[in-house]
DNA sequence: CTTTTTCCTACTTGGCAGATAGACAAAAGG
DNA sequence: CCTTTTGTCTATCTGCCAAGTAGGAAAAAG
């Protein structure tokens, strides 16, 4: 599961990504176009400064704008900022790597194999798709029809 | 994420699989082979009972097994009974479907798009290895050299 | 009827995601 | 300079829920 900040963060820099070039768009635009609570954006649009995602200017007609061109911004790298991790297992992921609690070795455990596997394909399919990549909307029933889960 | 009971519940299940044929197994043995809290793998066990996955029997010489062969086991079947969703984002989820707070229009989503894809790879590969499958191990070190993630 | 083992319901607890508060810093206009 | 606007930082609150515990009931077998 994304947490609710990490869905945040990635809409927040879809939208910037919506008006790179536009010049700086400021906190309580972004905040009300995407349904995020402002003040809790807040602390989001700093973190993503601070990793260098986004640039930043105070004062009046201050904002926030892409500090890298949205073609060089996957999916893969905003969710590893704000998640530290891809995998579905702490010990299952290459940039946080952690060992889980409660668990036999970790090169007898099948269970991390497993979702080494699932790990790498998932940053297969976040790290190929750029926030400048259009993507296909989904309309809401495609839920019903297949039954794969 | 996986939960730490779902990753029990994995466990207990392999454990199981691991002795398929061989009558039933207690619940102090699992617990011990595959370091987990006893008393909660209690709760874990009747869930799973009663999910059909497995059987039961109490009194002297009881314990538990797999009610269904592993090879008609997958670890989504799995996951999906513990968790109710493959999904990194409740939108994206198949059959355990529930809107995301404070999110736009799901129609309008790019995330949910982008995440349904994601859930699908991820199903492909999870309903595809059943318990029975040998699973290759991988050594520990292998973090190290791949600078995926 | 005693022992062994699973089953069930309820409860406790700690941690942390999510969100807020409020003082501070800087940029621009007048 | 002083005011307004907007971002920055650090501290704090809060409610929820995963994780685990407690303890007795039910069943099987001898």
């Amino acid at each position: 599961m994304l947490s609710q900040k990490t869905c945040y963060a990635i809409r927040a820099m879809q939208h910037l990504a919506d008006h790179y070039g536009e010049g700086p768009v400021q906190l309580a635009a972004i905040a009300e176009a995407q349904k995020i609570p402002a003040k809790f954006l807040t602390v989001i649009l700093s973190e993503l400064t601070r990793y260098g995602l986004i640039a930043s200017q105070r004062g009046r007609d201050g904002g926030y704008w892409l500090a890298i061109a949205p073609i060089d911004i996957t999916y893969g790298d905003l969710i590893r900022h704000m998640r530290g991790s891809l995998a579905l297992v702490p010990c299952a992921s290459r940039y946080a790597h952690e060992k889980c609690k409660n668990c036999v070795e970790e090169g007898e455990c099948r269970t991390r194999a497993l979702m080494l596997d699932v790990r790498d394909k998932t940053a297969q399919i976040l790290d190929a798709i750029k926030l400048s990549d259009p993507i296909e909307l989904v309309p809401t029933f495609a839920d019903v029809d297949t039954g794969t889960a």
